[in-house]
DNA sequence: GAAGATAGTGTTATAATATAACAAATTATT
DNA sequence: AATAATTTGTTATATTATAACACTATCTTC
């Protein structure tokens, strides 16, 4: 096995880098004319080392963008995710609150069943769009 | 202006109908090709029907699927929605919870502001995929 | 270290999802 | 009837994502 040691790869790195230096979500195609002068000329190039990156959870989807953010590393449950998003900017951060993702953790279908995954996307307008 | 009584168009009539009927969140483009008969032939047709429809509060768009689904009528907050859909088969369910619907419509981010929509899709393995 | 397995890369082409733009038809208001 | 607003039909195009295949690099194990 490549990696014996998980590291990511040359590519997977270059994307990730260039989404943890964004301040907001990014997207596919914006990545791959970003990063294009370090090599990566198409788009499965891109999709690849994303769909990486957020196996290993250094990288999320924004459902409602179509667009990628870097883990702020506050990731509480391992297996959900809960972002704020701007409505009027699209500025997104991810939400660390213990009771919220616990409550949504716990949360069981009406059979009693535990959900193995959630993702919450709140709507709402940033600081910087309310002045 | 058209439509006084707020009354859905011949278009929006055809798509909705369609979404009803299915038992799993559709695609766009399989509703097109599913009321071609019907007159439509353009995906702008579909996705300004679309548009309304969800505008309405008739259909939902289940972002992670790129899907549609009708609303089951129990949207409890007006401006939230909560899904559970099976990881396995996509079959997709509105959740009525009230005290879930409750807790994410209160919800206030750090600086004690509240949201003014939110998303929520639960991922789990649905009954029929279980056996 | 050769042989095979696994994972990543580069590349081209294409699939799938969604919208822009504009002309024509329809309906509501005046 | 004239006007305005909305909806429709249509063509073209933009945006997002994956299939397929040949090739390379690294690891495993024999
Ligand atoms: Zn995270
Ligand atoms: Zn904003
Ligand atoms: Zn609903
Ligand atoms: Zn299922």
């Amino acid at each position: 096995m490549k990696n014996k040691k998980n590291e990511l790869t040359k590519n997977q790195k270059i994307v990730l880098d260039f989404i943890q230096k964004s301040n907001k979500p990014v997207k596919a195609y914006s990545i791959l004319s970003n990063v294009s002068k370090k090599g990566l000329k198409a788009p499965p190039q891109v999709y690849r080392a994303l769909e990486k990156l957020i196996e290993v959870g250094e990288v999320h989807k924004i459902e409602s963008l179509n667009s990628f953010v870097a883990c702020n590393s506050k990731c509480i449950e391992p297996n959900g995710t809960i972002f704020s998003i701007c409505k009027s900017c699209d500025q997104t951060t991810e939400v660390s609150n213990a009771d919220l993702a616990k409550f949504l953790s716990d949360f069981k279908d009406m059979n009693g069943t535990q959900f193995s995954g959630f993702n919450l996307e709140l709507f709402g307008t940033c600081k910087s769009c309310k002045t």
